[in-house]
RNA sequence: GGCAUCGUGGCCGAGUGGCUAGGCAGAGCUCUGCAAAAGCUUGUACAGCGGUUCGAAUCCGCUCGAUGCCUCCA
């Protein structure tokens, strides 16, 4: 394992503490995957970039890592009353089809999306459902101690009980009397003693088709308790890292601490991460306000947002370039600057690799250049950092067509080889296309022909004709460069 | 209203007490038949007002603004 100081901002804390995994070379990472009610939105895929990322880099440091993320396909209500209607089984109903329907629709949905922006998969990818005993299981131990009682067939969460022996609100900042004061006095319909309190089951309406058995009722469980059922079983009590959207923090995660607290008397996570939110022309994307765009929007370019499609590696690169927990916006100036810096980035490490040098002549500092760049990720995985060190190599790079070498072979076999690890392997972009079709090929030699009549066209100083090819290459997005060593081209 | 985070040059975005962020855009120059690409040069930015300090974008206070959550309203 390679030596470093990685510190991680955790929540918890709200201190950047020094990470030092419960197990030496293994790290259990849970993180609340989607709803799948609905397509992904940008925002949720900024959280999941962030944690693949830190996923990738934790990976990289050589640590085993049991990444493990749900698919929440059950008991997430639009809000916690007890009118509040499921989500999945509200989207079913509009839609007239069957709730795991829905859920299998955006589940699908929910994994081409997150492998178009190269997330690499989870180790582990449980779901709610999936998961019902295991669940029952836990609230009987609540409740058994105590922190937990039943009301018509639904059970509920203790807060204030909980509160008495442990402390709820430590994650998000809040104190249970300011909870207790700030909440509305319910109108009578609940059956929950205190309004804090939280479903860990809940009673199914005679319509409702998402239910199961349980000693307490034909119900399902509350959404906060699928979370800690499935970080227990495949991580165990006290695991180390716990992630998720910034906007979980209060209540979802604060009940799983909860919930994992009253079942085994101690602290279920070591460091709480949260990515920040992302937002969109300066304000937060909401369906309600139309101020919102999906991801499959932004790489065809149809959207009333932008006016041209972005890949999918070009939104990833943008978001990398802010740090985690960073609010974010997204807007067409920020993306095509983007666009184009990415573009560079990416040429450059081509050109690297086709051009190793003979002489020994260089000055590029590797050595400080790759302390600079592990440092930056051991900061709290902050990728801008890495990527600003990464265009500090970009610029010797491009040196290489001047006078003076300014990379050595070693220097070379140390950029070739860390660059691209450091592009592909940790922070995920510039990925291979996957291997040319037959059609890409005969397009590449065709270009390759136009480029050969061009050069000739230039040597006899026929411009006209040169020019024309160059300009209308252009116009089918396809831009001639003319290098020292030939022309190049590149696609748009 | 409560809690929390934040407010950096034309745009995006790092940076927590003194030391270069970086990308994009703009300007000038070099290269080029002309472009593009690339290189060089170029920006005394840190919401406002006070305070602490030898020294603050960085710490403290207040004001204004933004975002998230909890409420409220709808």
């Amino acid at each position: 394992m390679i030596d470093h100081s990685l510190v991680v901002l955790n929540s918890l804390s709200g201190k950047k503490e020094p990470f030092r995994s419960i197990k030496p070379g293994y790290v259990g990472m849970y993180v609340c995957g989607p709803t799948v009610y609905s397509n992904v939105h940008l925002g949720n895929c900024r959280t999941f970039i962030s944690f693949d990322l830190i996923y990738r880099y934790l990976n990289h440091l050589g640590y085993k890592v049991r990444y493990v993320r749900n698919i929440t396909d059950a008991g997430h209500l639009e809000n916690d009353e007890d009118t509040g209607e499921d989500r999945i089984a509200k989207k079913a109903r509009i839609e007239k089809i069957e709730p795991m329907e829905v859920v299998q629709y955006f589940t699908v949905d929910f994994h081409q999306i997150l492998k178009k922006f190269n997330n690499l998969p989870p180790g582990i990818e449980p779901t709610a459902t999936g998961h019902i005993i295991e669940q029952i299981e836990l609230i009987k131990s609540i409740l058994k101690e105590g922190l937990a009682y039943e009301v018509n067939g639904s059970v509920y969460f203790d807060v204030l009980k909980f509160n008495e022996t442990y402390q709820y609100g430590k994650l998000s900042g809040r104190k249970i009397e300011e909870l207790i004061h700030n909440t509305r006095t319910l109108d009578g319909q609940s059956d929950k003693k205190n309004p804090q309190d939280f479903a860990l089951w809940k009673k199914a309406e005679p319509q409702h088709i998402m239910r199961w058995p349980s000693p307490w009722s034909d119900g399902f469980p509350g959404w906060h308790l699928e979370c800690t059922a499935m970080s227990t079983k495949y991580l165990g009590e006290s695991f180390d890292i716990h992630g998720g959207g910034m906007d979980l923090k209060f209540p979802h995660h604060e009940c799983e601490i909860a919930q994992a607290e009253a079942i085994n008397k101690k602290p279920p996570v070591k460091y709480w991460l949260h990515a920040n939110m992302l937002t969109l022309n300066g304000k937060k994307m909401a369906k309600s306000t139309g101020n919102n765009i999906l991801p499959m929007d932004i790489f065809t370019g149809k959207n009333d947002k932008f006016d041209k499609p972005y890949s999918p590696q070009v939104v990833r690169f943008f978001m990398l370039q802010a740090h985690y927990t960073s609010v974010l916006d997204i807007s067409q100036k920020a993306l095509d600057a983007s666009e184009k810096g990415y573009q560079r980035l990416l040429e450059a490490v081509n050109k690297l690799a086709k051009h190793q040098p003979g002489e020994l002549k260089g000055n590029f500092d590797t050595d400080k250049w790759l302390k600079n760049c592990y440092a930056a990720m051991d900061d709290d995985f902050n990728s801008p950092l890495l990527i600003a060190q990464l265009f500090e190599a970009v610029k010797f790079i491009n040196l290489i067509f001047y006078e003076d070498y300014p990379i050595n072979y070693d220097q070379w076999k140390i950029l070739n080889k860390m660059l691209p690890v450091f592009i592909h392997e940790v922070l995920g972009i510039g990925v291979e296309k996957e291997s040319s079709s037959f059609a890409e090929e005969k397009l590449n030699k065709t270009i390759g022909l136009l480029i050969e009549l061009r050069n000739k066209a230039r040597i006899n100083k026929d411009f006209e004709t040169s020019d024309q090819i160059r300009n209308q290459l252009k116009e089918y997005g396809i831009h001639l460069k003319d290098g020292k060593e030939g022309t190049d081209f590149t696609f748009n």
